[in-house]
DNA sequence: CTGTGTGCAAACACTTTGCAGGTGT
DNA sequence: ACACCTGCAAAGTGTTTGCACACAG
């Protein structure tokens, strides 16, 4: 896994077709610190394409599992860049104050969980709600 | 806090009317050991109100903080009563194959966090994602 | 009686679909 | 050249708002 992977390459390991909404909207993710919505991207990004593009491109990256998405309380979808091994955890820090979100390292994140018998985990996803280095 | 509380006195311990929809609302969601989505609670409680009303409904319900809603990753909302004993963990279980989405005790959940300096923490949400017992 | 909840209609926001034309490989 | 991406229009779905009437306290 190479330190930092082009839009491009990224794009064509996964068998898609290279085309300017698809790098736009990775090379803006791949550059961004935290999670961003659709308008955040487009903000940044100058607006150029379509709506319906810019759902569609995102349903593609997700089902590819280039990107992932991040439902927060208040219903805005974000999105990030997938980490590539992925764990089984999926962890992400919302901060209340600034409204971003963060992906964290799973290492972070210790779970233990005392299900009752004949419950059998597969996923799990942890959301942490406070402030962040920024705000505090 | 008493074994089970009515409806009626959720609601005018809360100071809010005791109406038809909420009554009807609460008590399904109170009789319920899983979440309910709007649908759900229709469907049990028989179709009597008109959508707009659920929708204020369960916001109002929300507000006051009697219930909480659930977003699950397809989108899907469910609402569940909010236990009394507000702790900073909210955990659910999610069954991947039959849908139902259940509160977890909080005590089953252990959750330690190594976050960046800078970081706080307010609440945590958990979201477990799995097989239940009965479809195990 | 008074304030608030409810139902209906309509507006609004988000997402998906169909189709004609353009673009990447 | 061909498949597939894009833009536009329109439909579908979920949620909110305005207003007149009904109901709980």
């Amino acid at each position: 896994m190479s330190a930092k992977q082009s839009s491009e390459e990224i794009l064509s390991s996964h068998k898609l077709k290279s085309t300017a909404c698809r790098k736009t909207v990775l090379n803006e993710l791949l550059e961004s610190e935290t999670a961003m919505t659709e308008q955040e991207i487009k903000d940044v990004s100058g607006n150029l394409f379509d709506r319906v593009t810019f759902y569609r491109t995102l349903r593609t990256l997700e089902a590819a599992g280039i990107i992932h998405s991040i439902i927060l309380d208040n219903n805005q979808v974000k999105y990030a860049i997938s980490d590539m091994r992925q764990d089984t955890v999926h962890s992400h820090f919302h901060c209340i104050k600034c409204n971003e979100v963060q992906c964290l390292n799973d290492d972070a994140i210790d779970v233990k969980i005392a299900l009752p018998p004949g419950f059998k985990t597969q996923s799990l996803d942890v959301m942490i709600n406070g402030i962040c280095n920024h705000c505090n």
